[in-house]
DNA sequence: CACTTGAGTTATGCTTCATAACTATTCGCC
DNA sequence: GGCGAATAGTTATGAAGCATAACTCAAGTG
């Protein structure tokens, strides 16, 4: 992450001082460079002393910036979740508001090809907990999780709103999840009302389906179909979720 | 646990000798504490010295049995494969075999609880491949995973052969997935002819979505719904799979 | 200028993976 | 029974990583 040295000193210090800018070039450079280093080394290791060679340092001095190799790893899976969140976010913004299923095709294309071109990242994002690490309860993870989700929620949100919305081809609904429909997820999407708990249920389903399908991919569970096969499948895969939830699709 | 023939005995059906036998024995032990330990700490570390120390044993004589952790743990990989497999086979032969709807329920709740009781298990087997191992191309892990695969595929069969199979709601198929249909996972089921392309594409289908179903779940990513809520939406989840891919299924 | 702050270093301890060298037990065979 | 080979263990040792402590040094500040 580049950042400007600011070379007029005789303004008034702003909020960041120099030093506290240093510091957090080099904060951004740890991560990058671990980044770089998983995705060099294909895995989700983590050595402070091979990110410290990498930088020209000693592996000591990372730990004025991260507490332990946990705390690292925490950033970085946040880090994570924020870049999915908002690459989803901008292929969606791409396409015009009202076609609603080049937007929905969009976002789902954006998270398989996102796991495609950072299989690390969406690793540590929905791989096992990396052994030893532990998800604090209602961390900053699950918070920046919501709000990756939260951009396929937008969709149905924006499909409702304009009384778009078909039945689910499932709908009827238990009690339980209805509840959750009202409550959960309340400030991931700045606009529109409170799903019906059918779409609430439809979109979780859409989310299951297609995270289902990117998973097994990026593990290779699906190397054994050709590429425009994978692809295809992808793009079924993505029709029936739009279909079988009530989300507006052209007739083929 | 499958024990090696030994060459060298003249009969084709070597008995294990006694030694081979205690080898066998030992080698159990360790995958068994290795699980063990696994299950206790709720993660996917692997330690020589503590494995060791539960037997009553030093590490380096784990080494005996596996030339290192990698090898310990790709054992560990094919037996999950395998326990998998066989956990999804038996609930699906638990059901007579004209209760396809009862079957196709059952082996996805069998999936779904057992990666809810084994979750490291199934974390070695669909979570991140483990830092620092690296599938071996076309090894027993891939064998592994189409026999477990197959559990889904033969439901399919079955299906098919008794005429009860509609036809799949999307239903445009690619010629190059109609291909694999042909030729793919030809072993993985004995019985039954070759699934019609758009069939075999339903059924990757239903995998995906199961499994994605399943991962989030154990993974905590629907943590934020009560349990009944997971449920009932693991049903609706089921029932759309079925639906949607021309399984037969009660009106409901 | 002396003083503080913090970024970096070297030095050190602990733990784990892994190997080497040695011991001792079991098994096969005469 | 007793000998020799194979094998299951051991202790000893080294390399590497995580983590902390103690020290150095430069930049900013009264």
């Amino acid at each position: 992450m580049v950042t400007q040295q600011d070379p007029d000193q005789t303004l008034p210090p702003a909020r960041p001082s120099r030093r506290e800018r240093a510091r957090a070039a080099t904060i951004d450079e740890i991560k990058e460079t671990a980044l770089r280093l998983m995705h060099e080394h294909g895995n989700t290791d983590l050595r402070f002393s091979d990110i410290a060679r990498e930088m020209g340092m000693t592996a000591p001095a990372l730990y004025r910036y991260f507490a332990d190799r946990d705390e690292l790893l925490t950033a970085l899976i946040v880090d994570a979740y924020d870049d999915l969140g908002t690459t989803v976010a901008e292929a969606r913004e791409e396409l015009p508001v009202d076609d609603l299923p080049g937007r929905f095709l969009a976002v789902a294309a954006a998270y398989r090809s996102w796991a495609k071109r950072e299989p690390q990242q969406f690793a540590l994002i929905f791989g096992i907990p990396v052994p030893g690490y532990v998800a604090p309860e209602e961390g900053p993870t699950t918070e920046a999780a919501k709000r990756a989700m939260g951009q396929l929620k937008a969709l149905f949100s924006d499909a409702s709103e304009r009384g778009l919305l078909g039945k689910p081809l499932i709908d009827d609904v238990d009690d339980a999840l209805a509840a959750c429909a009202q409550v959960e997820h309340p400030a991931t999407v700045p606009h529109g009302p409170p799903l019906p708990p059918e779409t609430f249920q439809a979109c979780l389903q859409c989310w299951s389906s297609l995270h289902g399908f990117v998973i097994l991919e990026t593990y290779g569970h699906f190397d054994f179909l050709p590429e425009d096969a994978r692809d295809e499948l992808f793009h079924a895969t993505v029709r029936q979720a739009a279909v079988t939830s009530g989300f507006p699709w052209p007739h083929r």
